[in-house]
RNA sequence: GCGCCCGUAGCUCAGCUGGAUAGAGCGUCCGCCUCCGAAGCGGAAGGUCGCAAGUUCGAAUCUUGCCGGGCGCACCA
């Protein structure tokens, strides 16, 4: 509604610029007032006009609000301050069309978009920087969703890595296992295979430094040996670490949807390899010449390409020394070619696909893994038109060589539509180190947080801390509801614990560095998840109590004298509730162009906010005349439906009782 | 050395296209359950927006330099 308002605005400013001016300003900025009785939207184009006109701004402003004339939505303009340009919502007339749920237009056209995220090594527990990946992930898909586009969600699998190299050098030499030992050991695992795993990595990791110095260069050797059998196939070791590596994703999933994170399908970077994906890939890039054959220098011999960000050498012979290596030396090829090869599959530029098996069953889906021979009948996937990689500003780098490969290729339209969508990582505080038992080297102590490392087992499990939660939510549910069932009970704690995660995560901006620390991570009040969860609880429980459904309230907020109630101070605090819920399309639309969910999330926490103090402010079931109380109802449904709607894009659920 | 990110209240963080008295939560202190749920609400104290120049009618926001912190810059994955 607010948006809609303000593009009438804009057009009608833009006009009367013209008539009284000839100017057609490049942006034209609408601003909000500072308070909500200055109006809804503030124009400070005056204040830019003042030189060129040589006009004084409260002239020019005065000026246009005599020319805007009638503008559909609005019920007056002022010239305020020094110079703005306030404008007035028909208040009424906006909570009429809030009520009857008329959407804002569409900014943009809805395509196909791909989302990876989630895409954790498949050789041990998620933790919680995992968590920040997968809930960012998450909540962009369904934001994307709302507004309007088809989505696939990825999870990438990278099962043939050094990472799963150490697994099975672990199981193959420190507990000298063969394929049918693993299957002995899995089932003889007290604890889920992700959580031994995590041990085994870290005991590994270990191993390869813990020996005399011919010793470890011998146990490095192993682990390149061991990772090349990987990559290979067909042979026993790579038939453990697909066994491991299948089992730890499989884990994965469960953990994920425990907040409700699902996924279409799973890209193994096995399939990437022994369907040649490289080769295709290869084959573009030397034709387009993205890719040199070095011949001199410390590259020689490899296949080498312009590095982001670095201007063209300057003869074509000059040797760049600071070129990325996309083939080495010795024929094989990196990462980051493999994975240029990937993203032209993304794209449907490849002219090559994988083979796909289901995998894993949700309630109304399947998601899908990628197989050398695949099924006949599965879905299309990849071709998509936009796609938003999860991935931590660590890797901006290799993302960034990546776009530039692309862009090389010609492929100019879908390296702008490459989106990094980068952020910060997940630490803990020394504190939560301490208390969590790890040693802290003394220099670590002052610091604000230290790093997490799967390498060194140092972490939170993803799991132990939605265990933590659950039981903290479940204690405080037995305490405020002793009434409720048991499975009630539990489900509430549930939703609670989730909302509490989900929310903690989203709160900070993308590339916010978060400390993590149980304290905060545990907190049920002020701008928490249960927070968001209590207004709506509440407005809950009003239309128990007064016998009516939200769906009702709104629809018998078309009353023609509304108006009055919604003027002056009393008049105020109900209408800001409206105006709050009215820009909750402005929001989705900003939080899709910026890719920034913590948008979204301070936005419902904010309309939580009005809603408390509407709710101190006005006695919705006592209040004795029926049309103003219709419009109090009204502005508790409301309330309960834009919250509803928007806890779901960022993947909460609000229970009836808390 | 080069690149990216960060530096705002005691702590943790918001601050959208530069704009009208810089916001929230936590913590501290004082209050509020015989009125729709106190996972709540009201009030108080607390800030040279790292520093310095510049651009502008106007800078926490843009530019440059400096200081402090973090993370990247392999023929590893």
């Amino acid at each position: 509604m607010y948006l809609a308002a303000q593009q009438r605005l804009a057009a009608r400013l833009r006009a009367v610029l013209q008539q009284l001016y000839s100017v057609t300003p490049a942006t034209l900025a609408i601003e909000q007032p500072p308070e909500i009785r200055l109006g809804e939207y503030a124009v400070p184009v005056a204040f830019e006009l003042a030189r060129t006109l040589r006009k004084a701004p409260r002239a020019i402003a005065a000026e246009m609000v005599a020319a805007l004339g009638a503008v559909e939505g609005f019920a007056s303009f002022e010239v305020a301050g020094a110079g703005y340009i306030n404008a007035r919502l028909d208040r009424a007339a906006a909570v009429r069309s809030l009520a009857a749920g008329v959407p804002d237009a569409r900014a943009h056209a809805p395509g196909h978009a791909l989302v990876e995220h989630t895409s954790i090594n498949p050789n041990k527990a998620a933790h919680v920087g995992h968590l920040r990946n997968a809930i960012l992930g998450d909540t962009f898909v369904r934001l994307l969703r709302a507004t309007g586009d088809r989505v696939s969600v990825q999870n990438y699998i990278d099962n043939t890595g050094v990472q799963v190299a150490d697994i099975v050098v672990g199981l193959e030499n420190l507990l000298g296992l063969s394929l049918d030992g693993v299957e002995g050991w899995i089932a003889g695992l007290r604890e889920p295979i992700d959580y031994a795993c995590w041990d085994l990595y870290a005991r590994t990791s270990q191993w390869y430094t813990a020996g005399s110095p011919e010793e470890n260069a011998a146990r490095k050797q192993l682990r390149l040996t061991t990772l090349h059998r990987l990559e290979e196939g067909g042979n026993q070791t790579a038939a453990i670490a697909e066994r491991v590596a299948t089992a730890i994703v499989r884990r994965h999933l469960e953990t994920m949807l425990r907040l409700g994170i699902e996924y279409d399908l799973l890209p193994r970077e096995s399939e990437i390899l022994h369907l040649h994906f490289w080769d295709a890939a290869f084959a573009q890039l030397k034709e387009k010449e993205v890719l040199r054959l070095e011949t001199a220098g410390k590259n020689a011999g490899c296949w080498v390409m312009r590095r982001a960000g670095t201007e063209p050498a300057a003869g074509e012979a000059e040797i760049d020394e600071d070129a990325k290596v996309i083939v080495r030396s010795n024929g094989t090829v990196t990462y980051v070619g493999k994975d240029i090869a990937y993203h032209l599959w993304k794209f449907g530029l490849l002219g090559r696909d994988f083979g796909y098996l289901p995998f894993f069953p949700y309630a109304d889906h399947t998601c899908w893994i990628t197989a050398v021979a695949g099924e006949p009948e599965h879905p299309h996937f990849g071709g998509a038109d936009a796609i938003y990689n999860v991935i931590d500003a660590r890797q901006s780098d290799p993302q960034a060589n990546v776009i530039e490969a692309m862009r090389g290729l010609g492929y100019a339209e879908q390296a702008a539509h490459y989106t990094h969508f980068s952020y910060e990582m997940v630490a803990l505080t020394p504190r939560c180190a301490l208390e969590l038992g790890y040693a802290v080297a003394e220099e670590d102590r002052g610091r604000a947080y230290i790093e997490v490392s799967g390498r060194k087992g140092f972490g939170v499990k993803a799991d132990d801390l939605i265990e933590r939660l659950l039981a903290a939510t479940r204690a405080e549910v037995e305490a405020r509801n002793p009434e409720l069932g048991e499975l009630e009970r539990e489900q509430t704690a549930q939703q609670i614990a989730v909302g509490a995660l989900r929310y903690f995560m989203l709160k900070f901006t993308r590339n916010t560095v978060i400390a993590f620390d149980f304290k905060d991570a545990l907190a049920f009040e002020g701008e928490t998840g249960p927070y968001l969860q209590y207004a709506v609880v509440r407005t809950r429980s009003i239309f128990r109590k007064a016998g009516v459904t939200p769906v009702a309230a709104l629809a018998a907020a078309a009353s023609p004298d509304a108006a009055r109630y919604l003027q002056g101070e009393q008049g105020d605090s109900i209408w800001q509730v409206w105006l709050r819920a009215a820009k909750t399309g402005l929001v989705l639309q900003q939080c899709r162009e910026t890719a920034e969910p913590a948008h979204l999330a301070r936005h419902c926490f904010q309309l939580a906010q009005d809603f408390s103090a509407f709710y101190r402010k006005h006695h919705i079931l006592t209040e004795e005349d029926p049309a103003r109380k219709a419009l109090l109802l009204a502005t508790a449904a409301i309330t309960e439906q834009t919250l509803v709607r928007s806890l779901a894009v960022l993947g909460m659920e609000a229970p009836d009782v808390m």
